[in-house]
DNA sequence: AACTCGGGGAG
DNA sequence: CTCCCAGAGTT
């Protein structure tokens, strides 16, 4: 690489690293662990909670509590899934805790116990994938791994003015690494960077390597719209004493949760069901779809399972919402 | 490459 | 209301 290459990615790591420092979150709990391997279960705890999920919401209730009941890796191979399910119960995404769980027991079996240090090993275990993997390396190995989330892509692609592939984006990670011992930091700060100034919205005056970048000060690429589809859910509310009649998902939605019976669904707004007792209504969104739910009072069925209130199994938040009308 | 999978908070 | 978040697995 030729010397005023060199300079000026030396000056785009240094004005990088100093923001962080000062205006970056660096004591994240996550961020201030042992990097010799022997928190790599703690970081990957962090990185799955983290995929598709804001910090805040992480923190709020789920990263300490989760360490608190399975502190190893050993600890949560040794659950059940209904357990690592209850203790994931509205974050969303239930097959990164079923992935976990499987992940951790495989670990068990096959490393001793440890997560495995290297790319190929990490990848190949479930629910890891490229991301996760390089950022399990460096944050919680110490590793010189490249890796990009959304938020380095994000960056990366303004850096550089032009949308990239996935291979160009990542070829592009890895030629701007800094020395190893600044690796930590500065994935750190590129991500902090993307989800703190360059976002959709950049605020290119207050960016730190703006005069690095092709796109400072010009505004984002057009966003594509999105069609969201209206369904109509219409639910059960069947109580027995202080139970409640629930069903396991057997779907991919919501597989291994418990939800409430589905009396009818449309892909389409309806009305309610005039031949039953209306309890309820609520909307909620979930992906492609928007949610109206119907809550009826429905009488003891002959062969559902009752579950009592005061220990129900997991249920996803659209359940829980329909429990209000109890 | 395009879909699917949750949920909540910001704008 | 729309968009998006420390993505991965499936089709």
């Amino acid at each position: 690489m030729q010397i005023a290459k060199i300079l000026e990615l030396d000056s785009l790591h240094s004005a990088l690293l100093s923001w962080y420092h000062a205006y970056g979150r660096a004591n994240l709990p996550w961020r201030n662990l042992p990097r010799d391997g022997s928190y790599a279960y703690h970081i990957y705890i962090s990185e799955i909670m983290l995929q598709q999920t804001q910090v805040s919401r992480v923190l709020e209730s789920y990263f300490f509590p989760f360490l608190a009941r399975f502190p190893t890796l050993s600890a949560l191979a040794d659950s059940s899934q209904q357990e690592v399910l209850h203790l994931w119960q509205g974050l969303g995404y239930y097959s990164r805790a079923r992935n976990l769980h499987a992940c951790a027991k495989l670990c068990v079996k096959q490393y001793n116990s440890m997560l495995p240090d290297s790319l190929r090993a990490l990848q190949a275990l479930p629910g890891i994938g490229a991301y996760t993997a390089g950022a399990i390396l460096c944050f919680g190995f110490g590793q010189k791994a490249s890796f990009a989330d959304s938020n380095i892509a994000r960056v990366l692609q303004r850096l550089v003015g032009k949308p990239l592939t996935q291979s160009q984006l990542l070829a592009l990670a890895e030629s701007l690494l800094p020395q190893a011992d600044k690796v930590f930091d500065y994935h750190q700060a590129l991500i902090d960077l993307g989800a703190m100034l360059c976002t959709r919205s950049p605020q290119c005056v207050k960016c730190p390597i703006a005069s690095h970048c092709a796109s400072a000060f010009k505004p984002p690429l057009p966003p594509k719209p999105k069609p969201r589809i209206p369904l109509t859910l219409h639910l059960a509310l069947s109580q027995k004493r202080d139970s409640i009649a629930l069903c396991k998902s057997q779907d991919k939605l919501y597989k291994d949760l418990y939800n409430l019976p589905l009396l009818a669904k449309q892909e389409s707004h309806q009305s309610p069901l005039p031949t039953h007792h209306l309890l309820g209504s609520f909307t909620h969104a979930y992906t492609k779809y928007t949610i109206t739910a119907y809550v009826y009072q429905a009488p003891k069925l002959a062969n559902a399972t009752y579950y009592p209130l005061n220990a129900l199994p997991p249920i996803a938040n659209l359940t829980k919402k329909a429990l209000r009308y109890l």
